[in-house]
DNA sequence: TCTGATCTTTACGTTCACGTCAATTTCTTT
DNA sequence: AAAGAAATTGACGTGAACGTAAAGATCAGA
């Protein structure tokens, strides 16, 4: 139908294949494509199936979000993709929103779910946070003891054997 | 051969089952079983193959450890062992410093090897924190923007419709 | 237009971290 | 001593998260 006219030819605007993404964000094409599937990512735009995927800067960066998530907060991808419908509606919410014709009403309501969203993810943030931050205190307080034995040891009995004076 | 007169009776000092220890600390015990196959756990003291694993509140804690870092790091079991290595010789470590028997030389070098080790175990953790701290702050800076847009929307347009005044 | 590199789908394989079942055996209790 | 509860080993099963191989299609460049 009406073939568009030169209007953004198929080569222009970065568009990035699965194998350039994959390099990028130091995954593999596998994976992503995996992501595809059980709709942790969205389907790359309307592909006649067949044809290769083409992928944005803006998605790119998306993966990169989704691997940081999956590797800080070590969640499954079930649980992230839950997580993640927080940055789905986000994007979902900037679209609309940028389309300036919202009514007002409508767009209270995109916002303040947003911040919903928002924030549980920062509440699970914070949980992880807190609980490594206690056993990073745990930790140094080991240290300290076992630092605190070594000192008196050395100081009570020889002088500690200097293997080798650094430089 | 020669029993060994009533010291220590099997049921004698708090000497739990593999199902109380799970049920302890919230899990299973295939799952206990598995992390002793795996060698994250030491095997249950000497026990001719067919009796009962018996275990003590110590062991105990240190599964609970275990899983706590498995939960808090989200690595896999594989990479716990080894960061838990210095667990093991932490343990071995006080076992030695209690015989007193050591040898000054000696033991300062268990301290030190103690050391290296909590400071490795407490440089992966700081990198963590620091990481989902960054996340976090990252978090509520975007809460802090959407906050505002929704305060502007609250001000420029009709007075929030205020569903419910809270008591 | 041809070609080689890359991609597509389909499908089976793999590793991790256990779950589950079965046939016995060991403890505990009566 | 007898019985029931819980444990043991062994083996196979499972879901998650990809890996890998095959056969063909598509894309970028000469």
């Amino acid at each position: 139908m009406t073939p568009s006219p030169t209007l953004a030819s198929p080569t222009a605007l970065q568009s990035l294949r699965i194998g350039d993404v994959a390099r990028l964000v130091g995954t593999t094409p596998r994976t992503i494509r995996y992501y595809e599937e059980i709709g942790l990512l969205p389907e790359a735009r309307a592909r006649p199936s067949g044809r290769h995927r083409l992928y944005t800067q803006a998605e790119v960066e998306r993966l990169r979000e989704v691997m940081r998530l999956k590797h800080l907060l070590g969640v499954s991808l079930e649980e992230l993709k839950t997580l993640l419908s927080a940055e789905e509606a986000r994007a979902e919410v900037r679209a609309q929103l940028r389309r300036a014709g919202v009514e007002p009403g409508r767009r209270r309501e995109l916002l303040s779910e947003a911040l919903g969203h928002i924030e549980r993810q920062l509440e699970l943030v914070r949980h992880r946070t807190a609980e490594l931050g206690k056993l990073e205190h745990e930790l140094a307080e080991t240290r300290k003891r076992v630092r605190r034995r070594l000192r008196e040891q050395d100081e009570h009995h020889e002088p500690r054997p200097v293997k080798a004076a650094a430089g």
